[in-house]
DNA sequence: AAGGTAAAATGGAACGTTCCAAGAATAATT
DNA sequence: AATTATTCTTGGAACGTTCCATTTTACCTT
């Protein structure tokens, strides 16, 4: 029945051609030849203009159907030179914490009726230069990007034209003037270790990351502020890779120099589930042995064994803020998201 | 005032320009006129042409850099009807194997000299639909698709155009006549279960995985066809949502109703994480006591604890089925990709 | 040096849309 | 009913590239 309506369909669309010059695809000539109006009431009510009466609307969306007439998009972007293509350049899709913003991202900016496009550049300033450059060729409206270390500040600056928007999201580029939405780190992992403190604990370390990244930096300095606010709390660093091995190691490295350790702030969840397997492997029960704290509150945080407490960056919060300075073009400064401390068991 | 400044800037730009007329964006016409060539010469340069000779292809290159022309793909692809662009549509990008699986098609799309661009549907086929009605408005040369679930065919089927290839990944849309490249799942669990029957286990559970994708029937297919070969082994299935919290509560489930289970064979390395999650909650060494394999290996599989035993699925040899396809514009049937039985502690 | 052939370069038309200035139709006002 | 104001509609030009048919230049051969 399907592939009857199909047919059927294909026929209309030939006998709709029979006095047709014999072109390829069903253009705007087409549907304002088959509407009975012309190809610039077409073009008006395509756009959705207010400026086309009802009837004609009404003729055209017909016509439209009847036609299989597909909008080209290239044709209208070179004329009006715009575009409603968003790039969103990911650091490293395959970090969940990552995915999960650019699915937020383009889900909201989908919402804004514009057209989302994902690409990565796997933490490599030279693939994100390269693919940038290809993306500006299609004169995306706009890029949101979570630059890869090692970015230039001035090359992220003259990214920024009359026509195109950039948005640095999740990591600051130390004198990029382009606007920039950010977790507020620091508050978050002030809160996290004030958290700790209030349990009693002195002894707290601050487990995994890599100085490389911004985040890093800021969510130490929270973490600092907070324990030095009290006085009389000790604090150990231990760096590593940003994943879950990372957290092993660390942990591990942690427990050997720090026996008297009590609890520890995690640079992120992944790296805490990474500290969590390390103390089950020496029969340490995660909150009632030694106090862990994560950062990003992913999925699975709220579904393991002992639930995770975490410090949660809303992906929905960070793609509003963005949406909101690609709505307002604004061109200034920093965007701080709120986040929240979410005690769980651990 | 304002007004003044813009005048200002625009003799600036005049000025740089000097014989130039008073156009926003550098074109073609620009470069020819700086190079001394026609315009149709800088085209065939810009195209890596051969029918440009050595001497004009080095005025051209360097006009660009002087001027700092950029390519306008859109008016490109309108003129010669072609698109570079190709459409990745993952159903999950939260799944890490899906961005996996993303990240390694982007990347050998790339070096095919095509653009990818990535979209994400959410499992939700009318997302789905909706996302690629979008971009067949931008002429995308080739989508490569994985289908949400509920994805007809005869969709599917239609989005096939002379000027545009589909491939589904992953999954198979019964009575779809797209090419489809699929890892051999079938084999994969078959070998799977081969090696714990080697192991001398005779109560094996298959854990995990939902019966409307079709990955599903296969991987239990090949773990039933594997039992039934050996004659005396008894087996058990328990389904469960597709994430580590699905595997924890399918495995709780499955040793409270078969206690004398020997080991596992899981739908993937995330219900296989939930699993062993599971066991260590019980005291239960994976492996030692209970055989589990995973499907997928990720890359946290190789460093967990105790090291995972999986059915690698390697995302590159995916996508280096599919830009087999891509290059020789083949239009029949299924790619099988060999997967590989990776036994390590568990 | 003339002729022939291949290689290189070129200008105009074309792709399918939107912009624009102006005309036609309708509604509102006097 | 005539005039004005307002809303709709419209054809031609333009966007920046590639295609194509043609001309120009360069390279051989005799």
């Amino acid at each position: 029945m399907a592939l009857l309506q199909a047919q059927s369909h294909s026929i209309d669309s030939q006998n709709l051609k029979t006095n047709n010059t014999n072109k390829q695809s069903v253009t705007v000539h087409d549907v304002a030849r088959v509407a009975g109006v012309s190809k610039s009431t077409v073009s008006l009510v395509l756009r959705g203009s207010d400026k086309a009466s009802d009837r004609a609307k009404e003729k055209v969306l017909k016509a439209i159907e009847e036609t299989g007439y597909v909008y080209n998009r290239e044709a209208a972007a070179m004329r009006s030179k715009s575009s409603d293509l968003v790039a969103i350049v990911i650091n490293d899709l395959t970090n969940p914490y990552s995915a999960n913003l650019a699915v937020a991202l383009e889900k909201h900016i989908r919402e804004l009726g514009l057209m989302a496009t994902l690409v990565n550049t796997s933490e490599n300033a030279l693939t994100q230069t390269q693919i940038v450059a290809k993306l500006q060729e299609y004169r995306v409206k706009a890029f949101i990007i979570c630059p890869t270390p090692n970015t230039q500040a001035s090359w992220l600056n003259q990214l920024q034209k009359p026509h195109t928007q950039v948005v640095s999201i999740m990591r600051q580029v130390d004198g990029s003037q382009v606007p920039c939405v950010l977790p507020n780190n620091e508050m978050g992992a002030y809160n996290a270790t004030k958290a700790l403190i209030a349990r009693g604990h002195k002894n707290i370390a601050f487990i995994g990351g890599d100085a490389a990244i911004s985040d890093y930096h800021q969510r130490l300095a929270g973490f600092n502020k907070a324990a030095k606010e009290q006085g009389d709390i000790q604090t150990w660093v231990f760096n590593s890779t940003t994943n879950r091995h990372g957290g092993r190691l660390a942990m591990s490295e942690c427990l050997a120099q720090v026996p008297q350790v009590e609890s520890v702030v995690c640079f992120n969840d992944i790296v805490a589930y990474g500290v969590i397997e390390y103390l089950a492997e020496q029969n340490l029960k995660p909150g009632a042995d030694i106090g862990v704290i994560g950062f990003d509150d992913l999925d699975d945080s709220k579904l393991m064994s002992v639930p995770l407490s975490t410090v949660k960056i809303d992906a929905n919060d960070i793609a509003k803020a963005v949406c909101h300075i690609l709505k307002n073009d604004t061109q200034e400064g920093l965007t701080q998201v709120p986040v929240e401390l979410i005690e769980r068991s651990s």
